[in-house]
DNA sequence: TTGTAAGCGTTATCAG
DNA sequence: CTGATAACGCTTACAA
């Protein structure tokens, strides 16, 4: 067991130098002799020595480490986002931890982190701006907020919503729903204005219909109910994520109604179950990864100061085989 | 911008009291007068006094702070376990944190971290063992290690994987496949062992047979294509996990077989999506959830010196329409 | 009840 | 090239 903390202060006796001497070997400081040096790391090899991040944070007051909060670790989401982020900051000599909660909002302002990328609501905009105050560096995912010390890196929402919705008008649909996401998300609500613009930018004719969803499966399953309890004609569905197109899928399996066939349905994310569905969900596909590498990248430039700016993670539409011509 | 840190120095300085006062009235320390404590808790408030955690760890050497060390933040899977874990910490005090990757291993010799949960093999039992025998507190759930500062809560696959083909079985399946996951999985190999010793001890005449596959939606596929071209009567398939499941109703698509009438499967894990599948597929059940929050229990036990032992995490076997008589 | 001061393990500034 | 030494911000005996 050994129990035993040792210091540079234990390395420094056992090789009969002074501790400062001790440190800069361990730096790699090119004024020790090789000598020295060598000696110096076989000494705190030989007696296990591990820095002690604590002492070392408080003296060069940054930490070199980056967290992500996230809402919840729930859902099937945001793996690669993560992924996305980890690899580009360990590239740059960062590491990444994620946290979720309020609890975990402390190591910000307490100096545990150089920085942060927020997707998590629960951060309102105003402790932002007051932690942004105090010098530490921000990258917001799902929020528009203007500081020196914050960056925005947001999905484009509006093409995404845009071209589901003009999709389902190409293919001559006239009866159109979009389904929700839950209120003060800022997905939902910025694909449910791009909706909405598209329509009554479009033919004055368009019956369009608003149902409202919660980005979960089940509320997909509920839509599903309602729209086979007043079909009257083929419809077009934006379901506003794909969670809620595969809950849609799964409510319309009792009833006489077909996917592509019936209800032509366009999901949100292109999650890689999508692929797997029968038949294939149409969605609105950007890459998660390279979001997460995005906003990894600006906030080092942030912290880094070398030019951090606001940017924009492009969409496309993948046509699976949900979506029919009426 | 208040670029600037306020410590309990300036807060002393501003209440015109000793910076000893004031970190007795920021701990709530009954030694300070009401009065002085009133007005050392405006005066900190007023400047937006946050505590610098560096400094407090270096003191008194404790973060409050658990990592949890995953393979990948890539898959639905975790998100359940994670939950359980962070509720059961917040409760009793405990912030979580995420951490993958070998760059970040060393958060727990540094001392970053009062305890680690472990789900990843990338960590040796050599690395986790000399951790141990520094002091350091640990849960692994996805190994056998038996050391006074470790605890082990497992799966308990061996009964699951019992489960599912005995099922198979009693269906009357004498053809029987098992799909395996990737080398030097602990789940993989735990499963696969009872998989085979339920059919040696079961009907010599049944006709066994493993598949390789990697946990992943691919290899489900791939094993599905495997199965149709040598198909030649009802076979029954125990997947050592949902993922590969999926990609096996995908890979049977484009074949003549049916899945619950010429190919029947069992999965494991009944991850959610597990019933949205046509039909539903039967599963090997278990609550992540409570295997999140039975470790994180079992780690502050370690932690706090109250008795902490190894657990089993308990499986049952939910049917769905994937499997059918034969 | 409050203040003084030592020390946690590092880094970094100066002298030698 | 190496060694004292003073911080970093906080906790906690111990003294007053």
């Amino acid at each position: 067991m050994g129990n035993v903390v040792v210091s540079i202060k234990d390395i420094a006796k056992h090789a009969g130098v002074s501790i400062s001497t001790v440190s800069y070997a361990l730096n790699g400081n090119s004024k020790v002799t090789e000598e020295t040096s060598k000696k110096i790391l076989a000494v705190a090899k030989e007696l296990n020595y591990v820095p002690n991040a604590a002492a070392r944070t408080l003296k060069k007051r940054e930490t070199r480490i980056i967290g992500a909060f996230l809402t919840t670790f729930e859902g099937a989401f945001y793996g690669e986002l993560l992924q996305g982020m980890k690899e580009e900051l360990n590239k740059r000599g960062y590491d990444l931890v994620i946290c979720s909660g309020t609890q975990s909002h402390r190591m910000l302002p307490e100096g545990m982190l150089d920085g942060a990328i927020v997707l998590d609501k629960r951060f309102s905009d105003e402790e932002l701006i007051l932690h942004a105050n105090r010098g530490h560096k921000l990258v917001v995912l799902d929020r528009e907020l203007s500081h020196n010390n914050i960056v925005q890196v947001l999905l484009d929402n509006k093409a995404g919503a845009t071209f589901a919705m003009e999709y389902l008008i190409r293919q001559g649909h006239k009866k159109l729903y979009a389904l929700t996401g839950p209120e003060g998300s800022f997905d939902s609500e910025q694909r449910l204005a791009a909706a909405r613009q598209t329509v009554e930018r479009g033919d004055p004719e368009l019956d369009y219909c608003e149902l409202p969803g919660n980005f979960d499966k089940a509320s997909g399953t509920a839509a599903a109910k309602r729209i086979a309890s007043e079909y009257d004609g083929p419809v077009g569905v934006f379901c506003l994520n794909d969670e809620m197109a595969i809950g849609m899928y799964h409510g319309l399996k009792d009833t006489p109604y077909h996917i592509g066939e019936h209800v032509h349905v366009v999901g949100f994310d292109h999650i890689d179950i999508a692929d797997f569905l029968q038949p294939r969900l149409t969605s609105i596909d950007y890459s998660e990864r390279r979001w997460g590498s995005v906003a990894a990248e600006q906030l080092i430039r942030l912290i880094e100061g070398s030019g951090a700016e606001h940017e924009r993670i492009y969409v496309s539409l993948v046509e699976g085989e949900s979506v029919g011509q009426v």
